[in-house]
DNA sequence: TATTGTTATACTCTATAACTATA
DNA sequence: TATAGTTATAGAGTATAACAATA
């Protein structure tokens, strides 16, 4: 074993690890009892907590591959979940743009899952302090802030 | 919007967020410079880590699906980055069990491919003091271990 | 010409279950 | 009967590129 490399204290895996272990049983639970797929529920929270955002917008607060959301988008509006809409002909409007809204059927689900996901972040979070908790929330902010900040042509120069 | 349920401060959206852009940025780092995919960089490093871990093992500390860690396998036992073992006839040896190892190309590459992934583990936690990492570090096992602890069971029982 | 979103294709990953060989 | 691992199949997700409509 290499004397500076620690699997078990390296950041990626860590990272990898726990949040595969919360999406996993959280993503079981969905299915049985709501048969909804975790990605689904993204959309949904994503959309509940900004209605009205557009492809795009949605593919980066998801973390869901635009086409992979476009197709997704798709299954959810057959569904009554979401409803894709063409901002009308404001003065201004672009027209290339879609956005997504919920419909009243997408904001109930999502409203009667919501409970249940609180449950699966208290119980991860179960026995830290508030302190902890805070401290730990604004440290993955500062995660994802970090590598927002590394892009694709500075990233190909990392290999060397 | 739910008065209690704001996304930007939810456990898993935030770990989400920031372990697929990690992810995603590594991945296609290791495909243009070494032709693996993240899945095999993961294998490699935990066997790097423990030589000779079970497949069943395996697929714990990879957190990949024991059935796709099986063809991911042969993969790369294909292209001689690790080598499947029958445990020989040793006295109260089970013959059912597979273990794994790293070939010698395999360890070089795994040796290889470390200063990147310390690079990258370092750009996510710019500008954080070693306290802070410590206790990321230590609060990202905490979550896992809070998860571990619900089977599921329990987690059935969450949907009420 | 560039951008927004959709669609097509091939590939990877997951979920489930059947299968083998052991125990 | 149960367990370790492999394999088969179908369904999701990703990567890439082509495409239509609009800017």
């Amino acid at each position: 074993m290499s004397r500076d490399f620690d699997l078990k204290r390296y950041l990626p895996y860590l990272l990898n690890r726990s949040g595969t272990r919360i999406a996993d049983s959280f993503s079981v639970n969905l299915r049985n009892s709501y048969g909804i797929t975790l990605q689904m529920w993204r959309v949904m929270a994503a959309v509940h907590h900004q209605d009205g955002q557009r492809v795009g917008e949605l593919s980066g607060t998801t973390s869901i591959e635009i086409s992979t959301l476009s197709r997704l988008l798709t299954t959810m509006e057959a569904r009554g979940l979401v409803e894709r809409r063409r901002p009308s002909r404001q003065p201004g409007a672009d027209a290339r743009v879609v956005t997504i809204n919920l419909t009243k059927d997408g904001h109930s689900l999502t409203e009667a899952i919501i409970p249940l996901a609180l449950q699966y972040e208290e119980i991860a979070l179960d026995g830290l302090s508030e302190q902890e908790v805070a401290t730990l929330k604004h440290l993955l902010d500062r995660l994802f802030e970090n590598m927002a900040a590394l892009d694709e042509e500075d990233a190909q120069k990392l290999a060397s």
